[in-house]
DNA sequence: GTCTATATGACGATAGAC
DNA sequence: GTCTATCGTCATATAGAC
C-alpha cells in the first residue's frame, strides 16, 4: 500500500481537525476570524498551525475549496440518484433542493464558503473564482438542458436566474435557524417552489 | 435659521465625503478594508478621520445605516408612486424591482451594506439588526397584505420567501456588472419574473 | 507534532503642532 | 480641521526547545 492520498497518518488527521475548526469559526465570525480562535477549537496553539499550513491564506483557501466541493458532491449525488427518466427540470429541481440543504444542513464548510466569499483579498478571490466557475458550469449545463427541453419560461436569462438562485440559497446561512419555524427540508421545499413556480397565485 | 440638521458647515461636508469614500471602499474590499484606504479616497490622512468619527466601528455603523436607509427610501418612493388602485401584489413587485435597482444602481452604500453585513463583529451586528428588522417589517407588511388579498400561492412561507428574495437581490452586488449582458432594469425584470412567476414554463 | 517565546509588521487610535 | 509623529495592541509568522 503506497496510496499516499488514502493513508491516515496522525498529520492528516490533525490537518482535518484544523480544517473542521476553521470552517466552524469562519462560518460564525466571517473572514476576520483569528487564527488563535481556530487553534483553540482544534485543541492547539496558534503557532502550531504552521506545521500544517504555510499561511493563513492557505488555510482559508482550503476551506473555500472544500466548501464548494462539498456542495457539489451533495448536488451531484442527488441529481445522480434520479431515475434516468427524470426531466431536465426535475434534475434542476433536485439540484436546488440539494444545494439549499448543503448550506443549511450543518455543513460548516458550505456555510463558511458562502459567508466569507464577499470579503476576500484579491489574490484569494482570484484563486477561488476558478472553483466557483467550475461549479457554476455544472449548473449552467443543468439550466441549458432545461431550456433546450423547453421547460423554462421564455424570457428567462439563465445566467441571471442561476446567480439569483445562488444568492437566495447561500444567504440562508445567515438567517436560517433549524428548529425555529421551518425544517431544512421545508426550507428547501420553499426554495424549490419559489424558484420554479414563483410566489404569486395567479398565472 | 437655526436648523442645525440642514446647515452645511465644512465639517458636515467633509463628513459626507468620508462616508462616501468609506461606502465605496467597503463595497470593493469588504469589511477588512483599511482606514488608510478610506482616508486616501477622501483626500486626507488616516488620523484625520478621528476628528469626524470616534472610531472605525462608528464609521462602519453609519455606512450600514445609510445603506439600509437608501434602499428603503428608494423602495418606499417606488411603492408610493403607484396609483392607489394598485394591488398588494403590484406593490410587492414594485418593491422587488426598486430594491434590486438600489443594490445594482451604483449605490455604494447599498452595495457595501449587502457585502459586509456577513462579517460584522458581534456588537456591530447587534446594533445593525435593529435597522434590518425595521426594514424587514416594512417588507413583511407588503407580504402580509398580498397574502391577505389571496394573491400569494398557498403554501408559501412569507418569511422564507422574504429572506430568499433578500438573498437573491443583495447578492447581485457580487456578480452583476452593468454593460455586460443585462442592464440594471433588465436584471430587475428578471428578479421580478423569477420571484413572482418562477422559471418553469409549465404550471 | 506541539509547545513557548519572540520577532515582525499592521492597523487603530492619540497627542500636539500648525 | 488636517497634519505628522507616535503609542499600544494584536495577529501573523518564525525559531528553537521538548
Amino acid at each position: 500500500m503506497v496510496d499516499v492520498a488514502a493513508r491516515e497518518t496522525k498529520s492528516t488527521r490533525t490537518r482535518q481537525r484544523i480544517l473542521d475548526a476553521a470552517a466552524e469559526v469562519f462560518s460564525e465570525q466571517g473572514y476576520p476570524a483569528r487564527l488563535s480562535d481556530i487553534a483553540d477549537r482544534a485543541g492547539m496553539k496558534a503557532g502550531s498551525l504552521y506545521y500544517h499550513f504555510d499561511s493563513r491564506e492557505d488555510l482559508v483557501a482550503e476551506v473555500l475549496r472544500l466548501g464548494i466541493e462539498g456542495s457539489w458532491e451533495q448536488v451531484a449525488a442527488a441529481v445522480g440518484r434520479l431515475p434516468s427518466t427524470a426531466t431536465p427540470l426535475q434534475r434542476l429541481e433536485a439540484a436546488v433542493r440539494a444545494h439549499t440543504l448543503s448550506i443549511v444542513g450543518r455543513s460548516a464548510y458550505a456555510t463558511a464558503q458562502a459567508r466569507i466569499v464577499g470579503s476576500l483579498p484579491p489574490d484569494l478571490a482570484r484563486a477561488h473564482r476558478k472553483d466557483q466557475r467550475a461549479y457554476g458550469e455544472y449548473w449552467r449545463d443543468l439550466f441549458d438542458a432545461a431550456q433546450r427541453a423547453g421547460q423554462l419560461k421564455s424570457g428567462v436569462d439563465t445566467f441571471a436566474a442561476q446567480m439569483l438562485a445562488f444568492g437566495a440559497m447561500n444567504w440562508t446561512s445567515e438567517w436560517f435557524q433549524a428548529g425555529r419555524g421551518l425544517t431544512p427540508e421545508q426550507l428547501a421545499d420553499q426554495a424549490v417552489m419559489l424558484f420554479f413556480g414563483g410566489v404569486a397565485s395567479l398565472p
